[in-house]
DNA sequence: CTTTGCACCCAAAGCGCTTTTATCGTCGCA
DNA sequence: TGCGACGATAAAAGCGCTTTGGGTGCAAAG
């Protein structure tokens, strides 16, 4: 069933039922509602491939998921921040376009999607510290919103970001109140950009406090509970050891936790944790109370924020880039105490 | 740049440098390389949206991936799938779509992507024991292919699946093989197919060893961290104790595994555990060597083999249903080890 | 009674391709 | 010399919509 087949059935032309179902003024009410029930009854929904020739919009918002040739890892938050985005879409009659690309084609897959014209913009995930896509972007004219910022890149654009800094500053307050002068940094792998602002964040909590930050406690890498583990175990067997750790995320957490646990500590009572938790759908900090102490921040809910946003951009693109901070809150678990002296952890 | 303009620097007329561009052999080799290589100078891309309404396919794969309304959990193999099924498009010249809707308008987002012509085919994702969208889907005559099986159709579809059953049949008899004989069972959701198959293979196994399955040693439910350590504590707290658990995926293993060292239990040790290992690019089963014994098979081999099978579907309407039932590996970690009579599990 | 304005509807063009159906030389062959 | 075949290119139709630019008829205004 096409507009054709259906002014036909209406006595109508093409013109009048298309009007009627878009909900121009110039159409009597009477007549409207006769196309309504009629399209509803003949179950017609319009040609997507035909509107989009016609109006030259796609109605489609591409993101690139770039994977890695050698580590082939999917960034974690990936699903959570597309079921935000995806919801807004949803509601908005956009499509969501998802292209899977070796990373080193991720460039050329922003300028064939523009060319194509298969979306009206895009989403930028992880940006790097200095990343090269934001100037790419802009320069191809494809609207886009970066989930998170990068720090090396002086033109204005859009973005929706934690406040990472401040998440982790906070969080390394929180230790230093609870007695701890030991910190172990569990980082990111830190030619992302907001794994730089993490560390900078605990640095600066540090330095405020007169404390001098031990560079052998300071770690970064993919966030796994592997590389977690590994990072922990470490910094364990350091003497001295470190009293409490920040993680990454709910993994290295994980990982870090069964460090502690190895040497048979206790996590909370002999080791403070603290972790960032992206509030991952499948890993919950915690149902009722949380296991770990946490700067939380909901990624799904950052990328409902990103997709709004960049609806709006499409609407009107000649505003001037917005952006939005996001705080994290500091939630307490039972992985924090006061710092413990009389521990010795077991060499692992 | 479009094809017209195109035509028009070259001297020729659209149809042959269609003709020249999409490889059709009525046209003379020197000018289809002349047009080549004026399409490659000015960057010539064909507009999507023409295409599409011009040969009447999407090129366009549709993943429905659906949100539940009160338990807002996002399938955590997911993005792994995806990003195997996505290379498969990539390199085919097909988009991906993806839909992220309430889990009630689920069937409705088919029918709607169907009558508005955006996709050609889509993927089913984890299929119930009997699942309603298979004969709609059918019904509605679009291409698909089911990820999982499901029980309870007695009509024929296309599928990839992992034999479940025989994975948790083999691992049941190493535990059986071990010594074990209270073996307990931290299953799935059993409304999905997967998990009913995984039980079976477990049951079975058990049956043929003339081992009589308590059911209390039996969970199910939804496969986090969390749950997992509910389960296995639930377990671990009765007299007598498994002495050794299957777990349906690696959070639950982990899970399993937080449970067994709350006691003051050692994996591999005092407790076996054996778990089913998707692979998930951001939930390594370990690095160089294993943590958990598992039985693993790569979900994102899978979302490769389904989209392949989709694109071949597409191609070739006609063909019967095509099937593939791919085996999971047993893998030897480090979390198990012969039965251990002497263990007395502290009282969570 | 004619003009103006408005409410309502329609014909036709156009979006950028593909594909069907010509057209036009050129060549081989009787 | 003339005819059909063939190779190479072009014209034009069509995909299913939106949108521009008219109509047409009727009520209000002149």
């Amino acid at each position: 069933m096409n507009l054709k087949e259906l002014s036909l059935k209406l006595g109508l032309s093409p013109t009048t039922v298309s009007r009627a179902l878009n909900g121009y003024p110039e159409v009597n009410e009477t007549t409207r509602e006769r196309v309504m029930a009629a399209a509803r009854k003949h179950n017609y929904r319009p040609n997507t491939r035909a509107i989009r020739l016609a109006t030259g919009r796609a109605m489609a918002v591409g993101h690139v998921l770039p994977v890695a040739t050698q580590n082939e890892i999917v960034n974690p938050v990936f699903a959570d921040f597309i079921a935000g985005a995806g919801e807004i879409y949803s509601q908005n009659g956009y499509d969501m376009l998802m292209s899977v690309v070796a990373d080193d084609l991720e460039e050329s897959t922003y300028r064939d999607l523009k060319s194509r014209g298969a979306v009206d913009g895009v989403i930028l995930h992880a940006p790097r510290t200095v990343d090269p896509r934001i100037p790419a972007l802009t320069a191809m004219g494809l609207p886009f919103v970066v989930h998170g910022r990068a720090t090396g890149t002086e033109q204005d654009y859009n973005w929706v970001d934690v406040n990472n800094r401040r998440a982790f500053l906070r969080a390394t307050e929180f230790l230093l109140d609870l007695g701890h002068r030991r910190i172990g940094l569990v980082n990111g792998a830190e030619n992302m950009d907001f794994a730089i602002r993490r560390r900078t964040g605990y640095l600066d909590a540090m330095t405020a406090r007169g404390v001098t930050a031990n560079p052998a406690y300071m770690t970064s890498g993919v966030m796994t509970e592997v590389s977690g583990f590994r990072a922990a175990s470490h910094m364990l067997d350091l003497d001295p050891a470190p009293t409490a750790f920040l993680a990454a995320s709910m993994l290295s957490g994980m990982g870090v936790r069964r460090a502690i646990e190895a040497r048979g500590l206790t996590m909370g009572r002999d080791i403070s944790v603290i972790i960032f938790d992206d509030e991952l759908s499948y890993l919950k900090n915690g149902e009722d109370l949380p296991i770990f102490t946490a700067t939380r921040s909901s990624v799904r809910d950052a990328g409902r924020i990103a997709a709004q946003m960049l609806l709006d951009l499409i609407a009107n693109p000649d505003a001037p880039p917005r952006h939005r901070l996001l705080e994290a809150d500091l939630i307490l678990g039972q992985s924090t105490g006061p710092m413990n002296t009389d521990v010795t952890p077991k060499r692992g």
